[in-house]
DNA sequence: TATGAATGAGATTTCATTCAT
DNA sequence: GATGAATGAAATCTCATTCAT
């Protein structure tokens, strides 16, 4: 809860109405950053916005890339709870996984500026791109985990699990900026929160979700298992 | 070829002398893209690495974001055509599939500078990410063939052609990103092209080959078909 | 003792609790002076140096020119007190002036932080440097009193007391701050406390205790007489 | 000639117009140190005083620290080189020291804005107090070689020249600094350039060229030999 | 075509000091 | 007496782009 060991001074408000202060800091930044972007946020508007003056900022965050940090982290616990929540639960993995990719995109859209902000700043900023990726890790790593508990029940045989994860984060982690930040793609299609989710879940189900003996094209090409695929020419 | 509508003045390098110039910065900016990142790149050092003054620069290209325009079209036709080939060559969809997804990660890997600066230029100038999500629609459209094409012989009922492209090409694409232009996520696993592309291919063909009556857990759990899937609360 | 006339609130610090307080500001404030320089030292780092708030500082303290204020003028009346006190016991002048120097780089060396402040708070407030001159004159004339006496028992005829003395004074206190301050001159030399003593005492005690009769080289040049000095272009 | 290694943009000023402009800064820089003062100065005053932008001060510079140290350069070549003509020309080893002297006092007030300026950048930064007294060392080194031939001849026996000449430069730089640069001690003496120099000058002379029988009072005293001397007690 | 000098708006950050509690 | 939150003015440096030569 914003309690970041980077870029805080810091205890960082020690009365309640210091506290107070640094919501509202957090809160400002969170629409400044929706209305104009990370990069383009002007540290003097976010204090605008949280009617503070702007030298008070500093005294809850050590600079702009300070608060995102806070509020990306805070996104990151959220998500990995809410995620985690169904597994909990000794809900069917397919269930949980539903459940999960509809956390994952509602939290998205919920916390779309810090988000773009930390997509933005992973662009310049080589430290700040190093610390998302170990946040990012974390999720990473339970959908990995949830590849090896299918594998262990005969799912998906010879699939990596931790690569597999990665592009799977990708698929709907970029999916989520691409229609929820930037519009979608330029294509003729409805799209609602529920179809979104859908499709995203189907596709993870599937492509996880299979075993070596399925009907499907590639057991008939004889491209079932992973390694009798054609040579990647790199 | 860098004959984009946009931001070329208007012939474009008539002389000889002229083509040999306009190619010398595009390969320069392509290398300082690689170093610096797109929105780090200062056209000073563009002009510096071509050897050239900046303001020379103004003789070929409008801005800075002219080159990249130039730059990412021409990715943009030659992937087009990379990824129609074996289609076109009338080689087995999965087999198709698994060129297709081959000479993505390499032609993304070849022209990464221009790719990487794409997605920076995508994030920060929301007229930029306009024209490229028309570009990038294109990709989208022909993933989206590929999926009804699989869909008529009986594959993946009830998905959105689409979305689902949409979805796919998000995982390739941004898979692509992070671990060429980004270093990976920071698991512990051993990457190389040829497992990247693995990976990446078996996925979207579970993701898409897929028959109603196959007998995978979403089968069992009776979620087989799209439309039963629980509700999204997004 | 902290007594100065500017810069304290007026009655300064009744209770017994109070006058710990001014001294906890007093030390810490040293500390600081000297860890980081006046210039840069920050009052909040005084005060938590302190172990106190920001805001108590200014029940003591107008400024923070006012807190090296007090520290200066502590300083300079040690000093004068020191320097004198061998006078007074009718030492030979030159013991004296050994004992006085001696204390001189004792005393500086103590007070290194206050002075180092000093010297910074003299170069970018003219307001301050005009103190500061002030109380350096007591010293220039205690030192020009001394070479008058010698003067009347016919050392260094024509010697301007008092250029000299600031002359002299310049020495060392310049040559106290590049040895105890910064660190000492980029050449290769040892030094301790007493070669540094003598060197000084060496140079001051030849520079004033002279006859014009002297067989030195001056002499054998016709130069020996101040007068005689060539002309100086400046 | 401002060819300084330091903090100046590589090959600085190609055409003889960019020349021009940096000539321009250098003077704008000195007028504007002279008046505000090095650490007071603005580097939006030095570009309006140029009659350029200030952006364009940093197609020169690196920084405002950058100028001075070009400065500062210029002065010491200049400063070494007016030095050590007369002792070149052969003249005798006192009247050089007092062409010697009068060169650095006419040069330090010729020199005052940088001189000035190097006084303060060095009291705040330590990085440049480091490359000053690098600069300072070779003056220092010279003096020293000085007093060595002195001993040679039999004068100041015992005397460490490099701590001696330490001291002495301490004299008159310090000494140029408070009369030119501050206005002087506030004593009650009239000064001009010719006294300045004649007093520096006796000083100086007496200090070094004197010899172990001279019928000085520390000689009376059993002072005179250096190893003497009272304890100093640090 | 090529050069490189000139522009200038703009935002981040610092920190001594005040004051309500 | 003590606290610490709030203030806000101020100045450095960047860099895409223009333009005279």
């Amino acid at each position: 809860m914003a309690d970041s060991s980077w870029g805080l001074p810091e205890p960082t408000a020690k009365t309640r109405k210091g506290q107070a202060t640094e919501r509202l800091f957090l809160d400002a930044a969170r629409r400044v950053f929706a209305r104009d972007g990370y990069l383009n946020a002007k540290l003097s508007d976010i204090a605008l916005e949280a009617g503070k003056s702007s030298g008070s900022f500093y005294n809850y965050f050590d600079s702009k890339q300070a608060v995102l940090t806070a509020l990306a982290e805070d996104f990151n616990a959220e998500l990995l709870e809410l995620a985690a929540a169904p597994y909990r639960r000794g809900v069917p993995a397919q269930e949980a996984l539903f459940e999960a990719v509809g956390a994952f995109w509602s939290t998205y859209k919920r916390r779309l500026p810090e988000l773009a902000g930390v997509f933005q700043a992973s662009m310049t900023d080589e430290a700040f791109a190093e610390r998302w990726r170990a946040i990012r890790a974390q999720g990473i790593t339970s959908i990995a985990e949830g590849i090896r508990v299918a594998q262990a029940e005969g799912y998906a045989p010879g699939l990596d699990p931790l690569l597999a994860a990665s592009a799977l984060a990708s698929m709907i982690e970029h999916f989520c900026y691409v229609w929820q930040a930037q519009g979608g793609d330029a294509v003729d299609v409805e799209i609602d929160d529920e179809k979104a989710v859908r499709t995203l879940w189907t596709l993870w189900c599937h492509a996880v979700f299979w075993r070596q003996e399925d009907d499907t094209g590639a057991g008939q090409l004889g491209l079932g298992r992973t390694g009798d695929a054609p040579r990647a020419e790199g």
